[in-house]
DNA sequence: CAAGGTTGTGATGGATTAATGATGTAAAAA
DNA sequence: TTTTTACATCATTAATCCATCACAACCTTG
């Protein structure tokens, strides 16, 4: 347990305890704040290895307050998770743009908080395990940053939902996912949907894929995998 | 459909059958407590897979009930989902702190109800989250999180069920299984086949194999083994 | 509030896979 | 050798799974 320490900022206080408790409980310093002017207050002064940021709050939003963090050059390799209210989906992509490493959707149960938390620490920490923020993989080049897809050059628009799929699948390319492992890793765990929306969203991106969809392959009675062979 | 047993505890008749109606839609047993004690009592006698416990009941609360669930080594180790009012994060932080595994805020949809559900049965029973990912043994390679197999290099393609009964076999070489073990690894406890259908995967997969196919061994009178000796 | 875009649902049909039951074959027991 | 038992195999039937569609719900934008 590395004790790392962890400013939590949120105006609810009931979710600001939550939070806070969850991360004790497994070895984690926290710090708290309730508002963003304080927030960035204590971000400066205490240097947290790791920010969980509400995106509503009263005053100074969420949003304004990771771009005051990202424009500071005493907070701006802080990592940061949003937290974000179910469909919200624009303000995700803002949020990334400006240079959060994750987020998570409220609401959320504790064993998700903790993955992520530890997952975005881990990638700060050990850096062999960065994601790179291009991948290239056969005639496909994704783009997490902007959050963009072309093949052969030719960029393709995706929606938000299917970029997410794309780039799960892409990351390991050869493995199979089960559509159940998609959606937890597109819209976070136990996210309730249909096994059907998988079955949507990949039938979409191969049309918009064209002749490239084929490197989308269907693993009957599993899921889906992205191809690892040209 | 594995079709395990969860109890539900819940003072409120309406919830407790709304509640069991969705599981039992999804092919889980139920079982029904109205109080704290009854719930400790069926708790301890059926020793169910999961327990979903509402924490406002009368007499003994949920959270005392918790605590002596979690008291009782016959008992502790079972799961539990709490069911909370909105806005008592107070509870929810105790009750997490006594060992629930997860938490469903009142009102909610059968959509999250179910989703939370599998998600915690998935957590606690599938071993395969822990099991290594690649299998070498002969000349064989068997990755499960590629759910592929190949042999000297050469791929070859099983279907979903070949693919579960040799890896089945593969993870003990020199273990003989009984068909009946097989078809519950495979398919789950208790599931409704003939022996002869173990039989017709085993033809199939020595078939896809060729030479070899001579690795499954038939043990006359007891079953099948992935021979150990090359 | 109308229009357009995104995502999710449930139904359908078609293709693949799995299970059955009958029959043949090999191995052990008598 | 004959009988018995268990396994292999095959053709047929049943079950399962996936792609696709039309539509509904929802949000965002103008």
């Amino acid at each position: 347990m590395s004790g790392e320490k962890i400013l939590i900022v949120d105006d609810e206080e009931d979710i600001l305890e939550l939070v806070a408790y969850n991360l004790a409980r497994e070895g984690y310093q926290t710090l708290k704040a309730l508002s963003g002017e304080d927030a960035l207050k204590q971000a400066r002064a205490d240097q947290p290895n790791l920010i969980i940021l509400d995106l509503m709050l009263p005053g100074i939003d969420g949003l304004q307050v990771m771009k005051a963090l990202k424009e500071d050059s005493t907070t701006q390799k802080i990592p940061t998770i949003m937290l974000t209210a179910k469909g919200e989906e624009a303000d995700i992509v803002t949020g990334l743009e400006l240079g959060a490493d994750d987020y998570i959707t409220k609401p959320f149960s504790p064993r998700v908080l903790l993955a992520r938390v530890r997952a975005v620490l881990r990638r700060k920490t050990d850096p062999a395990a960065q994601a790179p923020s291009t991948l290239r993989i056969h005639d496909f080049e994704i783009h997490h940053g902007r959050r963009s897809v072309s093949v052969k050059g030719n960029p393709v628009d995706l929606t938000y939902t299917e970029f997410q799929v794309l780039s799960y699948l892409a990351a390991r390319p050869g493995w199979v996912f089960t559509r159940t492992q998609i959606v937890d890793a597109v819209r976070g765990d136990s996210y309730p949907v249909t096994d059907r929306s998988v079955d949507v969203q990949i039938v979409g991106l191969r049309k918009k894929l064209g002749a490239y969809g084929k490197y989308i392959e269907t693993v009957r009675g599993v899921g889906y995998r992205f191809s690892e062979s040209p």
